[in-house]
DNA sequence: AATTTTTATCGAAGCGCTTCGACGGTTTTG
DNA sequence: CAAAACCGTCGAAGCGCTTCGATAAAAATT
């Protein structure tokens, strides 16, 4: 193994001279730091991580837990995960992965092991064990997500409530006047994940302020009752015009099939936005305008968030991140 | 933050008889062991992580490396990572996840720098880069997967062929003459991954062995084309009664689909048995036959390896698990 | 020119742990 | 009953790094 010694050494310098051109902390002359630099290459040397930790105040680790619960949707949690994992080595940090059954004992374990710097909280719940793990623990943490109390928190999340807002101002401004949101298994909105019903309020609520009728369906049990949600939003006159999806993708298609099969054409009969979708519609049929759920942009803001409080400190925020809309010809305008 | 020193001090004793009763590298009398658990609990003291890795010959932390490429199907994947961790933390281990942009360049680092212990690497393709660096770079790995030149490599895997040969037999001794296998989509085939072309070879082999037609099919580009690849396996005079599904999930319940839209009942016309499913085939209508890929158990021998070499040298190997069958009763006995 | 400030470097003190060698005190053994 | 073996414990030496003075030399300020 090459240590710092060996740098040193070779570069003809002490060890504090090669620490300090490494990390930039004090001047060191530009003829040195390169006689540095050709050493470190040289014996392709690299710190070693435990004295690192040892010595320095930072361990280079960010925790990420995922509880990945059996009833979770493997591609959007997945894509969460890595969206952390990229963000965290864009800042030069590892991820140490914290499942479902250390959710607490995890946190605890790696926290007062000093382990790691910080932790990134995924698939928060609206009553989420680790909120309050994270507010006792004094270790800087991010929320990716928003639980129902959020004092203390830093938490990151889609403006889920402008999602719904958006959607509805884009059909309305098309001329729709009877919108139906189609949302995920029943299940979703009483047990735990926080932000369906966010987007189901602001749904109904924006429907009513834009003076349009609004409808909300799911499908109850199982996702083979796409259709009949999907019957209940189109209503007995069957004049919905305008609809938008907040579920996941094999939901989504078989909505689309439930329209097909209806007779209903997209978007000459029915035009259809999808909210919050962690997928590409573009290869749906038709391509569907969409709302998207970026992992990229809220988890890069998450590791920054989480780094920010190492040393500045960041006071408790909850921040909601713009959406976009992205067009893709499924809403027809009918203002006309 | 409480250190080994507070503890030897509310103990009574030295640092290192705290370190040797709690490693129990060295024998410490039962009283003094209890006057040091009880500080322990006391003080709520946890080892500092850096200090134990600059001092010890151990991180306790395990890389996983899974690429998770935009083309994998993230359930499946998923279960891996989740039963690595687990199978860690059993050990005592923690998990650093490396992803794709990772792939060689994190392997490098996680090791020159000492972070983790070993390395697991998961979703191994026939060619991968991973095997060679790992092959390289003189730390204890185990792929969970077979690359085509195993050697200096310890692999765990599930016998795919084993797999193939077992639901070949059970259809012939049920009196099916006329089997087929329903494949992944072509891509999986002649790019990467290692596995669906050892199940497709076992079970055309068997099959001509055993002495009944084999027939293989998959969905040439899309998933939407399981219908067509499931009338190939039918034959022109729909002679097909046994079929083998090696597929993902979406793919298994379009199959399945496919043969109720033709007329066709699961097992009284077609018998069926769903192959090294990573998911729950008995939810499925009707329950299916199937021969699982468990994550566990072979995460768990790839963990187990990995740590094995850590003092006791494994030499290299090729672990194939033996699959079990599972009896649901979708394969119609037909001998009688 | 004398002083202060800045720059570049070094030595040494830890960080919290593991582990080796040593040392009394007990047991066992010949 | 002396010698050898073992047991339980301790002190101290690192592991490889960061960081805090200290110091000498160079630059800037009087």
């Amino acid at each position: 193994m090459t240590t710092i010694h060996d740098v040193a050494r070779v570069a003809g310098v002490s060890i504090s001279t090669v620490s300090y051109a490494l990390s930039g902390k004090r001047s060191v002359s530009a003829s040195t730091r390169q006689r540095i630099q050709d050493a470190v290459r040289e014996l392709d040397y690299r710190p070693n991580a435990g004295a690192r930790m040892l010595a320095g105040r930072r361990t280079y680790i960010l925790a990420v837990t995922e509880p990945l619960r059996a009833d979770t949707y493997a591609p959007a949690h997945m894509a969460f995960v890595l969206a952390v994992t990229r963000a965290a080595r864009r800042h030069d940090y590892d991820v140490l992965l914290l499942t479902q059954d250390e959710a607490s004992g995890g946190l605890q374990r790696v926290t007062s092991s000093r382990l790691v710097d910080a932790i990134v909280v995924l698939d928060v719940l609206t009553h989420d064990e680790r909120a309050d793990i994270v507010r006792a623990l004094d270790i800087p943490a991010v929320l990716v997500g928003v639980p129902a109390d959020t004092s203390g928190l830093v938490c990151v999340d889609l403006d889920f409530a402008q999602v719904a807002r958006m959607a509805v101002d884009r059909l309305v401004e098309a001329g729709h006047t009877t919108v139906g949101l189609l949302g995920h298994q029943s299940s979703a909105y009483d047990g735990g994940s926080n932000f369906p019903p966010r987007l189901r309020d602001a749904f109904l609520a924006h429907a009513a302020e834009r003076g349009v009728v609004g409808r909300f369906a799911m499908p109850e049990r199982d996702p083979g009752q796409v259709g009949s949600a999907v019957d209940e939003l189109l209503g007995p006159d069957a004049d919905l015009t305008g609809l938008v999806m907040h579920c996941e993708e094999p939901l989504q298609v078989r909505a689309l099939a439930a329209l097909r099969a209806r007779g209903l054409r997209v978007p000459q009969d029915v035009s259809v936005i999808s909210a919050a979708s962690t997928f590409d519609t573009s290869m749906f049929t038709p391509p569907l305008d969409s709302i998207p759920l970026v992992a990229d942009e809220s988890c890069e803001l998450a590791v920054e968030l989480a780094l920010a409080q190492l040393d500045g400190t960041v006071r408790p925020t909850v921040e909601l991140l713009p959406p976009h809309y992205l067009d893709l010809g499924s809403v027809a305008d009918w203002s006309a």
